[in-house]
Parts: structure tokens; C-alpha cells; sequence
DNA sequence: ACAAATGTTGAGTTGATACTCAACACAATG
DNA sequence: CATTGTGTTGAGTATCAACTCAACATTTGT
């Protein structure tokens, strides 16, 4: 069973022994509002409060995004303003590509230019 | 210069002979709702709005969707769920890439599998 | 055991999103 | 020229996203 957003939070963060209010000032948020993340009691935040908790955490931005469902506005923007980029997405979700198959996309895209 | 979300869907509807009331009733909305979306008086409606309207003019979605900035459920489940996804899809992001190049790599995609 | 630090909970707030409803204007057809 | 179909406008509403604030509970270090 995949973790949830609240655990993967709660598990890098004690990780890294910080403590909620900590993380909250930094990051800009009430404590008491990381931790009803930390327990699933509310949705994942922004995609922006994310990636700024995941800077605090010193973690890639993907490791939270990636089990929040949220999309950045960077990503939004490349998407929601090009048609080939919509319809390659389509595509790749009727795949149901695996991390491996986007790696090699990856590779891809670098000899592409 | 660009058009806009309105400007296209105008042009569309009308191209299909049907009038603002017969596409609202046909989508699920108020006819006043689809006047000021096209005369760009408020922003474009929601990507499942936007699909639905697509479904009725009988053309693709990708078509007012790019013009929207809006992100579908469907690409956002795929993007939000996966860390290859969202690393892949930061780098297309810094290469700025053409319809051309994501027609390419939708090429290499089916060649994937 | 006590204080200080840390975590949890309920209720409320703010702003944005995605619309509706009623009134009116215009156009065209018989 | 009156009716019918079509488009526009202003104001208002419902729902949701993304939080805050205050109060209380639990854990930890000495």
C-alpha cells in the first residue's frame, strides 16, 4: 500500500528532527496546520507550500508532489498552453508508464536538441 | 497575436451553427455563462466545462484546453502520482519545446512498448 | 513530578473558482 | 411591427482551497 502525503511528511521530517512549528515558521504556515497534513485530517497544500517545505526538508520537490496529486504552475504552464504537450500526456496516460519507461523519456528528450 | 479562449470558442460555435442556449443546455450551463466566456468577460470554465464543451462541438479537447491554461483530472492524476513524470516534464520545461518536438516524442513513446 | 516543548483538534476565516438568475438589448422572420 | 430566437450585462451565490487561531493533550528532559 502507497504512503500518504501526511506520512511521508511526518517520516522526512523526523528524519531530519525538526519539529512542526519549526518547519511551519519557516515554511511560512501555523504548526497546527502541519500537523492536520502530518494526519491526513486535511489535503496536501499548494503545490508552492510544498515545494517550500520540501526546500526547508532539503528533499526533491518530487518526492512530496509526487504523492500530493497537486501540479506546479511551472508544469501547468508548459501544459495548459501547448496542444502537443496535452496530447503526449493523454497518450502516456493510457500506457500507464512506470518511473523507468520516463527515465528513458528523459534520455530521449536529451537528443532531442 | 494569440486568440484567446472566447475568440475561439466564438468562432467555433458558430462555424457549427448552434446557438450559445442550445450548447449551454447540451453542456449543463447557464446560456449568460457561455456569452461572457466568449467575450472573454470572465476566465475559461473548468477543465471537465471545457472537455465537455469540446465533446459537443465535436472537436478535440486539446483544442480549448490549450487555449485555457486548465489541466485535466486525467493528466493531473498521471503527473501528480509519479516522480518520473514530474522530472520529465521539469526538463521539457527548461528545453521550451515546439509542437514538433512533442510530436516526436510521442512518436518515440509508442516506440516504447 | 513538573515544566517546557511538541503535537492534536474544532471551529472559523479569506479569497478564489465556477458558476446562476433576472433583466435587458438586439436581430431577423412572418 | 410584433413576436421569437439569440446575445449581453450586473449582481449575486455556492462551493472549495488553503489556510489561521485558540484551546487542549501528549511527550520529553531534568
Amino acid at each position: 500500500m502507497k504512503t500518504t502525503f501526511g506520512e511521508t511528511l511526518k517520516q522526512v521530517r523526523r528524519d531530519k528532527s525538526i519539529s512542526q512549528r519549526e518547519l511551519a515558521d519557516k515554511v511560512g504556515v501555523d504548526f497546527s496546520y502541519i500537523s492536520k497534513i502530518e494526519n491526513d485530517r486535511l489535503p496536501p497544500p499548494s503545490a508552492e507550500t510544498i515545494i517550500k517545505i520540501c526546500q526547508i526538508l532539503d528533499i526533491p520537490n518530487e518526492v512530496l508532489l509526487a504523492r500530493s496529486g497537486k501540479v506546479s504552475s511551472e508544469i501547468k504552464e508548459v501544459i495548459g498552453s501547448s496542444v502537443g504537450a496535452i496530447r503526449f500526456l493523454n497518450e502516456a496516460q493510457d500506457m500507464k508508464l512506470s518511473d523507468d519507461d520516463w527515465l528513458r523519456l528523459s534520455d530521449m528528450l536529451k537528443q532531442l536538441k
